[in-house]
Formats: C-alpha cells, sequence, structure tokens
DNA sequence: GTCTATAAGTAGATAGAC
DNA sequence: GTCTATCTACTTATAGAC
C-alpha cells in the first residue's frame, strides 16, 4: 500500500531532473501553438504527441491559460537572452541576429512566429496573456529603437520608435504571409525593406 | 395541420427579400471572426447575436467552413469593387482609399483584416478556404504592384511584386500589433512607409 | 507525479414537426 | 425557413488510487 508510494515519490524525485516532462510539454505545446493558434489544439492533441496523459499536463499546468503564459514567458526570455548575445556585435550585425530566428521559423513552412499568433488571438485570451504578449513587442520594439537610433543618430526617440514598429510589422506580416503562400523566400526578400528601414544593408552571404 | 405549413411558406416567400437572414448571419460572423478568429467562436455565439437558431443557420450554412468560404468571398468581392472604384484616381488617390479600410479597422480597436485572421488560422482550415485565403493575398498584391510600377516606371515586374508584398504585409502587421497595443495611430504612421515604399507620400489632410 | 475514470459543459451537426 | 429536441464527439478540468 504505502511502501508503493513511498518508492513513486523515490523514483519521482531521482529522476525529476532528468525527465523534466514539464519542458516536453512545453515543447510540444509551442510547436501546437504556432502552427494551429491557441484555440486550434486541445489538451489532447498535446497528450498524443507527448505520451503524457492529460491529467498529468494538468498536473504541470492546471488550466490552458497556464500553459500559454508559459510559453509566451519563455519565448520573451528567449529573445531577451538573444539580444544579450548580440550586444557586442556591431549593430547590422545585431540586426541580422535578430531577423534570424523569423527567417528560420518562414522556412520550417507551417509555424508562425508565437507572439504574433497570441497576438491573433488576443481577443479570446485573458488579461494576463494579452499583458505578457504587449511585454514581448514592447522588448523588441524598444531593442529595434534603440537599433536604428545607433545607426541613424539623425533620428529622434520618436520617430525611431516610428521606425521599430514597422520593422516588427513588416517581419510579423512577412512571416505571416509567406506561411499563407508557402512562400519562405518572401521573407528573406522583405529583409531587404528591414534593413533599409533601419538605416543599413542586409549582410551579403 | 397543413394549412400551417402554407401559410408558413407564404410568409416566407413574402419576406425572405427584405429580412435576408443570410446576410444577418454573414454581418455577425465577420464581426466575430475578425475580433475573435475562426477557431474562437461557434454557432451559439452566432445565434445569440442574431436571435437566430443555430439550426437555422445549419440551414443556410449546412458547415462551419460554409460561413467562412462565404466571408472570404464577400471580402474579395468587396476589395474588387473597392479596386474597380478606384480606377479613375490618380495613383496616389486609389493607394489612399486602398488603405483607407485599414486603418477604419484600426480604429475599430478590436478587429483585425478578415483574411489576416483567416491566413492565421491557416493550418486549421480545409483547402476550399485556404485557396480563398490565397486568392485574397494574391489580389490585392497584383494591383498593389501594378500600382508601383505605375508610379516607379524604373520598378521591373519582380521588384514590383517584392514591393507589393513588403506593403502588404506591412498594413497587416501594423493592424495586428496595432490592437494589441491597443494604438490605432500606430497604423497611421506605419502609413508613411507604406506610401514611400509604393513611391509616392500620403496625401496632407 | 502519473495514472484511470469521470465529470460538466460545449462543439458542430442532424431529425423531423410545422 | 425556422423551430424544438437531440446526437455524438470533443473540450477543459477534477477526484482519487497508486
Amino acid at each position: 500500500m504505502t511502501i508503493y508510494l513511498v518508492i513513486d515519490i523515490i523514483f519521482a524525485v531521482t529522476f525529476s531532473a532528468t525527465s523534466n516532462r514539464r519542458a516536453d510539454i512545453l515543447e510540444h505545446a509551442s510547436i501546437l501553438l504556432r502552427t494551429r493558434g491557441f484555440n486550434a489544439f486541445s489538451h489532447r492533441d498535446l497528450a498524443e504527441r507527448t505520451g503524457i496523459k492529460s491529467s498529468s499536463i494538468h498536473y504541470h499546468f492546471p488550466t490552458k491559460q497556464d500553459v500559454g503564459v508559459a510559453l509566451i514567458r519563455q519565448y520573451r526570455e528567449d529573445l531577451a537572452q538573444l539580444l544579450q548575445s548580440l550586444s557586442p556585435l556591431p549593430v547590422p550585425e545585431r540586426l541580422a541576429g535578430f531577423v534570424a530566428p523569423f527567417v528560420a521559423t518562414a522556412h520550417t513552412g507551417d509555424q508562425w512566429c508565437l507572439a504574433g499568433m497570441l497576438a491573433s488571438d488576443y481577443n479570446s485570451l485573458d488579461e494576463l496573456l494579452r499583458d505578457e504578449v504587449r511585454q514581448f513587442f514592447d522588448l523588441a520594439e524598444h531593442w529595434l529603437a534603440d537599433q536604428a537610433m545607433a545607426l541613424q543618430p539623425a533620428l529622434g526617440p520618436d520617430d525611431a520608435q516610428v521606425c521599430a514598429q514597422s520593422a516588427m510589422a513588416l517581419l510579423e506580416g512577412s512571416l505571416l504571409l509567406a506561411r499563407a503562400q508557402q512562400d519562405a523566400r518572401r521573407m528573406d526578400r522583405a529583409l531587404n525593406l528591414f534593413f533599409a528601414l533601419m538605416g543599413t544593408s542586409p549582410a551579403k552571404t
């Protein structure tokens, strides 16, 4: 009876660090969200892909919103780390590093930016999740505005912000339409405008 | 017994032209789709808003996909009519007419472009609906490419197409992010870049 | 922590009366 | 054409054993 419970606990504690089912859930949830959208995947989809029963998913994330919050927070932290890793580079190389994940996503053929997808689902989300989405774009656009000012010293803070907002809109829109038209190179072609807008030109490959 | 059936038919035939519940359904479905997304509204939502029972909605549109197809086709026809009505104007005024619905949508505060929303739901749609979405963007972008060539005769067809694709991505992305940030003027600010990209400048108001 | 079992509600869709 | 009534499947979520 209770001896099994004890064994289970020992097992769980011993392997919790390595098996990390929480990360497995988030990994598959990320793909499902970025492919279909927040309202077009279910716990069943998640359970089938991870091999984890839906009740266990609820143990790690009590509600579906909790899954969404964890995903966008991780996405934002990934961005923050990327931006930090780019800081030693010259500005044009920083920008190339910034767009790289967008280009990679376009080439998956069926995914979109996680934050862009949640932005499209905005009105069906609870306030907590909406706030996380706004924070992601605030981070990205403030950073882009700083890069624009570094490249174009004549630019005032307001103009740099407009520039950054247009650049971000261009990336999100290009990714969305590249997916709908099954044309990943559409994203590549949009980059010329992105770099021109920021005040430089794409690195020649 | 059958007398009631006959009366009902007479009533239906008499008022079918004026009451037009099919149009009512589409009108509310359009708002729901553009606000929440295709997977975030149901027949129940539609029934509550129109006052039409869900079984009657199924009479007009056997499946939910049929509602979506009717919506995007109407949306595309509205665009086609708009483009036709703009043809007598000088190109810069045509472009102003083209962006007007986007600006208006941004100022609703909670809607997005119908085609943009379906593009975001792309992977959860059936092929018929996907094809309709692609046709919408083909129409818009080919027209934009023609306008770009009219304003910039030096531009080749390929460059004009790239230009048109970037312009469309900018509009869709700006609308998406204006909504998420509750900042309709973000759309207005993006228009400077839109017009510059097309080879002109926005009309001064 | 993970499972089986199940709840309570909603999804899109249909049958048949009138 | 529109309704009431109903269906089957699926949704998110919980209870309780181990």
